[in-house]
DNA sequence: TCCATACAACGAATCTTTTCGTGTTTTCGG
DNA sequence: CCGAAAACACGAAAAGATTCGTTGTATGGA
């Protein structure tokens, strides 16, 4: 019963939305310790230290942070750009839901929330630069 | 110990990967019974009929799915409009990674991978009517 | 020095997701 | 009508995600 699932690719592994929260943090910090990231995190939603703890071992161990226990308490940081995760995050969801479309990923992200205009020149301008660049 | 979680609202729950895989069908052809899911589905991966099955019943179940058993092979069909959930699966990575900006998020999706210049001329065309209607 | 307090490690309970196996019920050709 | 084949429901196992409680370990102030 229930074949055992063949291990998912490490590098593509996808972080947990308990995961984002505190990539966030860390992205935003460039470090911080496990109390600094549950004073954080425990203004939004009520958890417990030793949760926030446990995630962020798990992390580590995921290899999505890296940390220096040799200071104490231990300082952990993001072991990724975030704009690569956030690449890979997209590219997930494009397979998973967009059946590899970006356009149409792109047309449902800006019908998805008001955008305002600053937000959509910058947009534009971003498509000018890419005409320029590839093919 | 651990305290139970509270049930997600069932409106807002976003579907899994394998849920995801089984939407595509069905969106493709409007309905299908278990079997022509099943078919079409390993192809691509080896899965047991009932697995695919069980899937349609739980998405059922969470109200993804609709189901007409008044006909012998059942014949099932989404519950949902394809764009309606695709936004709501953009709005969710917008809040998880993107802090919600869409403008990063569309940067990023269109950094992660190459683009036609057709697929950016339609996006371009978008842009220039959302321009006319909002704001 | 000694202990209250913060910190860290571990294990475990619960829930969800993915995956089938087993039995039960229909249906259909002979 | 009857038995094989298809379809269906049910339960359950394994793995991952989420959440702590408990139990040690280190540290700084009295």
């Amino acid at each position: 019963m229930a074949r055992p699932k063949s291990n998912p690719d490490p590098e593509r592994r996808r972080p947990t939305e308990a995961e984002c929260n505190i990539l966030s943090i860390l992205w935003d910090r460039g470090s911080a310790t496990v109390r600094e990231v549950y004073d954080d995190l425990s203004q939004r939603q009520e958890l417990g230290y030793t949760t926030v703890l446990k995630f962020m071992q798990i992390m580590t161990k995921k290899g999505l942070l890296k940390r220096d226990t040799s200071v104490r308490p231990q300082v952990f940081r993001p072991a990724r750009d975030k704009a690569d995760v956030q690449r890979d995050m997209v590219g997930d969801l494009l397979d998973r839901a967009f059946g590899g479309s970006t356009e149409s990923l792109v047309l449902g992200a800006l019908s998805s929330r008001p955008s305002t205009s600053e937000e959509i020149a910058k947009i534009r301008k971003f498509l000018d630069e890419m005409k320029g660049t590839s093919a």
